[in-house]
DNA sequence: GTTATAAATTGTAATGATTACAAAAATGAA
DNA sequence: TTCATTTTTGTAATCATTACAATTTATAAC
């Protein structure tokens, strides 16, 4: 019997789960971002997919992320202007991105809390971390330069 | 004698200070940020000083914000993916938008920390905190309707 | 003060991600 | 099959930001 890590295997199973229609686009943006875990933004996946769909336009791919965004199947990290990209781990957790190699990897929080006196009388829907720096790979290349 | 709370009184010395020459825009900009202290963006910015700098440009608005967040004066609030918008206080706090009237207030972070293992082998150079919801007004407004 | 040089400012055009929208295709129920 | 609904597509619009070249202003040397 197989085994999973708090991915969903069924994709179509769950996105019925989630009251999406298990169309094939959909079906197959969720499987993307389940198994890259790259973050990616609409372009990637759509450069990615038009492959395998031969007549998949990029509106297509708007669409479904903004209904899984909709859904809560995947949210919408910010960290530049010029970019969204999308995450299927909706649990909190934060993101870096590499300010080098624009590489984007999640965050777990091991001990996270944002406690504020200025937090009085708003009501809390979402809250976002993101940290930036240079990735263990860029950041070993620039300390060999340095030696 | 005056007295100040963290904000600087002579806008033209603390640019100087900076290694900023302190042109009219630049004056103008940045008093309207530390006095405003409503987190513009560049366009609100640009329509407020309009009137007294009738040859203004948004260029120039453009060009004066990038040099402070160049020098570190001010720095960039990506919450939006349709705007950047700015702040003077560039110690360490977190920013709260409003997702009814959309404005953006400063956090004081009372307590906040963010360990995490992925962090490991990184090289940080920036972190962030956005938190959405309601804000005060518009959250009271909201419990009245449900009355 | 004039002149030369650099810096600041401006206006216009380009960029590029995202959205609007209407037409075409696919789906599903009666 | 037929009709209505949903999905998908392609093109055009939007809009903040940037690129860039021209103009203006400031600065310093003479």
């Amino acid at each position: 019997m197989k085994t999973t890590v708090g991915v969903p295997l069924d994709i179509v199973g769950y996105l019925k789960g989630m009251k999406i229609k298990p169309s094939l686009i959909r079906v197959k943006v969720l499987d993307y971002l389940i198994h890259k875990r790259n973050h990616p933004t609409a372009d990637m996946i759509f450069k990615a997919l038009a492959g395998e769909i031969p007549t998949l336009s990029k509106t297509s791919v708007y669409n479904t992320l903004k209904s899984f965004v909709l859904a809560g199947v995947a949210q919408e990290i910010k960290i530049e202007n010029t970019e969204v990209r999308y995450d299927v781990f909706t649990n909190v957790h934060g993101h870096f991105k590499c300010t080098v190699c624009g590489s984007v990897e999640d965050l777990k929080l091991d001990a996270y809390n944002i406690t504020s006196d200025d937090l009085e009388g708003k009501k809390i829907t979402e809250h976002h971390v993101y940290v930036l720096g240079f990735c263990s790979n860029c950041n070993k290349k620039k300390n060999k330069k340095n030696i």
